[in-house]
DNA sequence: GGACAATTGTCTAATATTGAACAGCGCCGC
DNA sequence: GCGGCGCTGTTCAATATTAGACAATTGTCC
């Protein structure tokens, strides 16, 4: 699902220099838990970039049904799919917790980028997107929803989570309907899967109501329920 | 679904005859009808341009179970994950009809798009294949099987069909089999929707068999069973 | 042109999934 | 400290979906 190889890091610390860079002049803009940073539909052509906290971004089909692609932690870019120049946002983009960001419009996202010789990098790194959105997809069509559960459990951890020695913590709050929303299920079914991970103790809860992933054991109790 | 803006039919232009610059020294490469042009786990780092026929790329899971990416056609480009660094194809790329291609090292393909300043363009293109996906996740994830069937014809038709008056003509044959492992659903439920469409004359076959897509009655009807 | 293979349309029973309901619980704001 | 609200865990009946099976048809290859 999400990579973690050296090349891809090394950009992301190299493209952060450079938008560090590009945004010292000015200021973060805060974003209060539940607040939108941008709705569907918006025209402003503008990335953004996280100093701190973290940012869901959903989409909402015809009928009101949710989908949550992504959560966005401290040091990530999003918004970026302005530069499609299709105009208009297709998702919208809301604050988990209080949020600092920086905001860089479209333009001269790409021209700082150009400045520091980072396009090759960020074509690199959007082709990471393209491969990662290519594994969901296939994932959404192949397999069924308990595994696409523990999927994307393994998938958030590995993007946002703190290891620590057997297994790796998500601080961030998610609540059931939000996974329910990135699996493609409903609320109770995930209740139910969760409760049955929680039994094999793949995941559980530390005092700090923090969910803990076990890498190793989800991942092979995934593999031994094909 | 797939977005027809002028600006990106722009750039594929510009990327076509760039490529075709590139290659125009080397010779093509003829894939039969139901060869491989490369397959899951393929170590070789090389983009593909297509000269004639059309080219499917195809996922399979861990038990076997086949998802339909994208039909590529002449004019297309495909295996540009490579770009990603990560290694190895994470799909197989098959010919559905025999298919002539030029190939060109990943390396040299970045080279000739940075000559003739075409980065910043095929960012543009990458990016509008994110918001792409972004979709097809969503629709996966919010929609019915009925719905996504004819959202898949919609857009399969737009990228590959040729327009008559009132409609778009697919000439590419695919199967019922191929649309369930697109859709995400099983054959039979394919046939029935398709049999619906059918007989309330949403989509066709003409004399030769070709599957004729009546665009707006298929939007409208999509839109009225929300 | 004939034989084989692949594709389609259809049916079923078994299974999975939905959506709505409700109680308990914990957190938040006041 | 208290009330309320949102989250969780669980249930259930109604519905949708799957995974076979099978003829009928079409296409393909000698």
């Amino acid at each position: 699902m999400i990579q973690q190889n050296p090349q891809s890091d090394q950009f992301k610390e190299q493209m952060q220099g450079s938008l560090l860079n590009e945004t010292k002049n000015s200021s973060a803009i805060n974003v209060g838990k539940h607040n939108h940073v941008y709705t569907v539909g918006d025209e402003r052509e503008t990335v953004y970039f996280i100093e701190k906290g973290q940012i869901k971004l959903v989409m909402v089909s015809s009928e009101g049904k949710e989908c949550m692609l992504a959560i966005h932690g401290a040091g990530d870019v999003f918004g970026e799919l302005c530069l499609s120049g299709l105009g208009g946002r297709l998702e919208t983009a809301t604050a988990m917790e209080d949020t600092s960001l920086k905001e860089i419009p479209c333009g001269k996202f790409l021209n700082r980028l150009a400045k520091d010789s980072l396009l090759e990098g960020f074509i690199k790194y959007l082709a990471v997107r393209v491969a990662d959105q290519q594994q969901v997809i296939a994932n959404l069509v192949t397999v069924d929803s308990e595994q696409r559960l523990g999927k994307t459990l393994l998938q958030i951890a590995r993007k946002l989570g703190k290891k620590d020695p057997r297994s790796i913590r998500i601080e961030v709050k998610i609540s059931h309907e939000e996974l329910a929303a990135m699996v493609g299920t409903t609320r109770p079914r995930i209740s139910v899967f969760m409760q049955r991970f929680r039994n094999l103790d793949l995941i559980e809860y530390n005092t700090e109501h923090h969910l803990i992933i076990k890498e190793h054991k989800l991942t092979a109790y995934l593999a031994s329920i094909l």
